[in-house]
DNA sequence: CCGAATCCTCCTGGATACTG
DNA sequence: CAGTATCCAGGAGGATTCGG
């Protein structure tokens, strides 16, 4: 016996993974999107903003400097007037392509499984009460 | 020309993105952590709140019940006393693991990279101030 | 044009105490 | 044991305005 089932779950399983970095910055609202915007070549801040559908530019700045501080993106600002500025992936950041693209897939797959069960969940025993 | 370069970004490339559902629930704080745990086999309440660091049983609930309405758990409650509540993963869930696994390779080839870089960043140019 | 500064709202996650 | 009921703090995200 001792197969993989039922043995007690080891308590420090998730020991390094409690305070030290959440799962990088992938999992808030925009930068997954913005990887997405530059996959096609250098982007300038207002270029971004137009897919992004007028994020208002505070959060634009702060998730871009964030993946800046991450490796993900360079910023390369041209000293012209008015100001031009360019966010491109980096190597580090275009690698991050490959599980966006198995993340993609899965949803491709099963989000209509999701949305079933899902709706499915909000008629309370339609067959008992009528 | 008209390569995959510099063209203009299209405006409803997130179209159906924006208002509708977020990437499911995996991007929250315990999801992934949980499927993990379900990995090995079914699970009660109280055993999963072993590796999860305690994790209060109110926030512990609403996201088994999340998960539950998305079909990624089921929950078998057995008419006993004291009561004996259990989890598992449904096939969709188990599902789950094909982009967790893409996820957790990136970050063990990863996230050194990630790290080095966000330190570089909280060096405050050296040269110049020195 | 590219942001910085300010203020604000909501929602996730948490602490604690209590019940079937 | 397996939750529910309150209350609460913090931070992400947003609206708006101003500056270089």
């Amino acid at each position: 016996m001792l197969g993989n089932v039922t043995e007690p779950l080891d308590p420090e399983m998730f020991a390094g993974c409690h305070e030290s970095p959440p799962l990088i910055r992938i999992g808030d609202k925009w930068t997954a999107k913005i990887i997405r915007c530059l996959e096609s070549g250098p982007r300038r801040f207002s270029e971004l903003q137009v897919p992004l559908r007028g994020i208002n530019p505070k959060v634009l700045t702060s998730t871009l400097r964030a993946m800046e501080r991450d490796g993900l993106v360079s910023r390369t600002a041209y000293p012209e007037v008015p100001p031009r500025v360019e966010y491109a992936l980096t190597p580090l950041g275009r690698s991050l392509r490959e599980p966006m693209a198995a993340c993609c897939a899965w949803s491709a797959a099963h989000l209509p499984d999701v949305m079933e069960s899902r709706e499915a969940a909000y008629q309370p025993a339609r067959r008992a009460s009528a």
